[in-house]
RNA sequence: GGGCUCGUGGUCUAGUGGUUAUGACAUCGCCUUGACAUGGCGAAGGUCACCGGUUCGAAUCCGGUCGAGCCCA
């Protein structure tokens, strides 16, 4: 025995610095090198939105996309881990517009751009150092950015290869309106919420026969637009009225009452006032009744000149005002307060209008079934999660809506012919932006004119993410690459973006290969807080990542997140379980500090009580390893946890300690031995301390190692022991416990079981049992 | 209204038919034993949501009820 080679008396996680620095003087150690003939397995990784801090939750989501990328390195994969930033969109766009107090659209568009590249530059090098610190082993050298010209490039030019196939179109018609934003939706960035509402029962006078229709709706300051009622044909109560008339309070022209089973007798009393447009159900009507629409809001969420006394109110004044003059008329039967689901925009969280606008569409409504089929091809871990995708596809209704009326996003790169309006498209490689570039034409191909104006508007940010798997394959600048590695490997991402980004790529896919995106998708989890909520700025229990870095460690928050549930829970984040964790860390730091006072030695004559733990390590190699290749780092993390904490220190290790000190070969083999493999089963878990531990001890970095495999000549049978040897040391310490002795005293007269007689010397000289 | 998931000691969690249900955190008691007090050993604590069924046997399979969460309409 001599002094230990680990010097540090006890595990800090101030440690993990030096570690990091090593890495990064060593910049090659996780770098996509392919060896002949090595499989390559590209990793398809969320670039995360720079908004704020990065909050804990994904942190975590990251750490565990980053152990898989770890564990295929150690399969023996060639590992492709980008990592890029999401940089478009109308979160820092919103920034700035609060952070000014100037809406987008009283910017100067040039002057607006730069303020948001500002603002989003300092946002997402805070973001990048903490992925760093946590210790991802991604390709930071090549960071990607989605607001690049290279990337905005490479999306205009999906959109140009894909535009001679007739998938874009541009049609005016409803759609869901932010008026917050400006600009339209997809049925992906809506969210629905409950909020309080009032419901207003209105009566409407019927024409020719008398009396009244009474009418309940949320929607009172759209009474303008109401162009129709309707009730149900079964309802018995209204069974004489369809094909009368009634008249339209407040603004007195005379709409037709239908009888249609959109009508819900059991809302409201159960008649409805078809507006353009209150909501989906009223688009739906007034296509299928070819009613003409009232445009009753404008963009910005204003009363127009259509609504009359309402001119120039918003919304919801608007709504106040109505009410209190149907009050005022005689026309108001009562207001009832009721909960309603009411359709928010997912970005600025205010509620959205459904208005008439023009805008580009992509087609997908016609590929369903095919991309329910290429859902079907893909594997999904977990499996269950694969409804998540095909439900959304089936509860798709309109075609996408791709065009924003923004600034900060890629720029739809298309010019109109001034004289004969004829859309021209450019050819696909390079960076266009239309608002501001010269018209890359000199004259148009159909009337011959030179003139022409650019497309102001931009592409949502879902059409550029949703290209994410075709860039990093290096689809149209290398085929031999992009042709070898796709589908990608794996998309890793979690539950809330299953239906936008796991959805647009499937779509794009499908468009641009003809094939499924991913051989496999990762489905993680959601990181609540301790009380089982998700985190929202807004609700204010979002935890902030560097608190617990300090305090506990990478490695310990990486652990808590492999072991706390099972892939694709949910996860609690509590400061308690990571503390937890992190003792594990300390636990490996002091078994590997004992082990590392003794000389390993080349080879060593094996006890029974060393096959025994061989034959144990040997279960755990093949556990941990199997459940690496199934993208689950639940059980490994907490196989590793158990076999370290409850069997191997406490039973052999004090089961071998005289054999140790005493320079027996077979002992000290087999510490360091399963130290050895235990070290590379959790190193893709635990990167910090098991990679200080293997180089102080055995030399170079532990993650350009492989994962063990199973000891060849270690009997299986030899776990059969395990149960029998941890209950007699159970019951010889409850023994000592009972006489009142410390553990170090000598306890004669006790049998050793005749089934563990191999073990008997090392038990009793453990438990100093005499001879 | 439909779909999915879940309901195990105070809290979290393992466990998909087989003897007294796993572990962690918290609680209590004892112990500075030659890696570790960020430790060790032990104790207390559960009608495995409820009802019914299948079975020799159910936390586990089936049906229903109740409750929670998420998604969709």
């Amino acid at each position: 025995m001599g002094e230990p080679t680990l010097k540090e008396k006890a595990w800090e996680p101030s440690l993990e610095e030096s570690i990091l620095a090593s890495w990064k003087a060593e910049p090659n150690l996780y770098a996509f090198a392919p060896a002949r003939r090595q499989p390559v397995y590209v990793i398809d990784t969320p670039p995360p939105y720079p908004s704020g801090s990065w909050h804990i939750g994904a942190v975590m989501a990251y750490s565990m996309i980053d152990m898989i990328a770890r564990a295929h390195r150690m399969l023996g994969r060639a590992v492709l881990f980008p990592f890029g930033l999401d940089r478009n969109g109308i979160n820092i766009e919103r920034t700035v517009e609060k952070k000014t107090g100037k809406p987008l659209h009283r910017w100067d568009r040039e002057a607006f751009i730069a303020e948001c590249r500002k603002e989003i530059e300092a946002i997402g090098n805070g973001l990048l150092e903490v992925a760093i610190r946590v210790g991802l082993s991604a390709d930071f050298a090549h960071t990607y950015y989605t607001d690049s010209d290279e990337y905005r490039a490479f999306s205009q030019a999906i959109f140009l290869e894909l535009w001679p196939r007739g998938l874009f179109y541009r049609g005016e018609r409803p759609t869901f309106w932010c008026p917050v934003c400006e600009t339209p939706l997809a049925e992906a960035d809506i969210e629905y919420e409950d909020r309080a509402a009032s419901l207003v029962w209105m009566k409407f006078p019927i024409v020719s026969g008398g009396g009244d229709l009474t009418i309940a709706t949320t929607r009172p300051e759209l009474l303008a637009a109401c162009r129709a009622v309707m009730v149900h044909p079964d309802d018995t109560r209204y069974r004489s009225l369809p094909g009368k008339k009634v008249r339209v309070p407040l603004y007195g022209h005379e709409v037709p009452i239908i009888a249609h089973p959109n009508a819900k007798p059991e809302f409201g009393s159960g008649a409805a006032m078809i507006c353009s447009y209150g909501d989906m159900v009223d688009i739906a009507m007034f296509r299928d009744l070819r009613l003409e629409p009232v445009k009753a809001i404008d963009e910005s969420g204003r009363m127009t000149e259509a609504a009359g006394f309402l001119k120039g109110l918003k919304v919801d004044a608007a709504r106040e005002k109505a009410i209190d003059e149907l009050r005022v008329r005689g026309a108001l039967e009562k207001v009832e307060a009721i909960v309603h689901k009411t359709p928010t925009c997912s970005r600025s969280l205010n509620p959205i209008e459904f208005i008439s606008s023009d805008a580009w569409y992509l087609k997908q409504l016609e590929f369903r079934e095919d991309l329910k089929r290429v859902a079907q091809e893909m594997e999904f871990r977990p499996a269950r999660h694969r409804q998540l995708l095909l439900d959304w596809i089936d509860s798709l209704t309109i075609d996408w809506p791709i065009s924003r009326r923004r600034f900060y996003h890629t720029e739809i790169p298309l010019w109109y012919c001034k004289k004969c309006g004829e859309t021209l498209t450019p050819p696909p490689g390079k960076y266009y932006r239309p608002w501001k570039d010269k018209a890359p034409f000199s004259d148009c191909p159909k009337c011959g004119s030179t003139e022409f104006v650019g497309e102001d508007r931009v592409f949502d940010t879902w059409m550029d993410s949703s290209c994410s798997n075709l860039y990093l394959t290096k689809y149209r600048s290398d085929a031999k690459f992009s042709d070898a590695n796709f589908p990608v490997s794996l998309r890793p991402q979690g539950r809330e973006i299953v239906r936008t980004w796991l959805y647009y790529t499937t779509l794009k896919s499908w468009l641009v290969r003809r094939s499924k995106p991913f051989h496999r998708v990762f489905i993680h989890g959601l990181g609540l807080d301790a009380r089982g909520r998700a985190m929202h700025r807004t609700q204010g229990n979002v935890i902030d990542p560097w608190p617990l870095i300090k305090k506990h460690g990478a490695d310990a928050i990486r652990i808590f997140v492999a072991s706390e549930t099972n892939p694709g829970d949910d996860f609690r984040i509590s400061e308690a379980k990571v503390g937890g964790a992190g003792k594990f860390v300390t636990k490996l730091w002091n078994v590997a500090r004992f082990i590392s006072s003794f000389e390993e030695p080349k080879a060593g004559k094996l006890a029974p009580a060393d096959e025994w733990i061989l034959a144990e390590l040997n279960r755990l190699i093949e556990t941990a390893r199997g459940s690496y290749e199934d993208l689950n780092l639940f059980l490994p993390s907490n196989r590793c946890r158990e076999f370290l904490w409850n069997l191997f220190a406490p039973h052999y290790m004090e089961m071998v300690k005289a054999r140790a000190y005493e320079d027996d070969t077979g002992a000290r083999w087999t510490l360091h031995a399963c130290l050895r493999d235990f070290l590379r089963l959790l190193a893709p878990i635990a990167p910090f301390s098991t990679d200080k531990i293997w180089r102080a001890m055995y030399g170079g970095s532990v993650h350009t190692e492989t994962f063990p495999v199973p000891h060849d000549g270690i009997p299986g049978s030899r776990a059969d022991f395990t149960d029998k040897i941890v209950a007699f040391n159970a019951d010889v310490w409850k023994r000592k416990r009972d006489g009142g002795l410390p553990l170090n005293v000598e306890l004669p007269g006790v049998a050793v079981p005749t089934d563990l007689k191999p073990f008997e010397g090392d038990l009793r000289r453990m438990h100093r049992l005499g001879s």
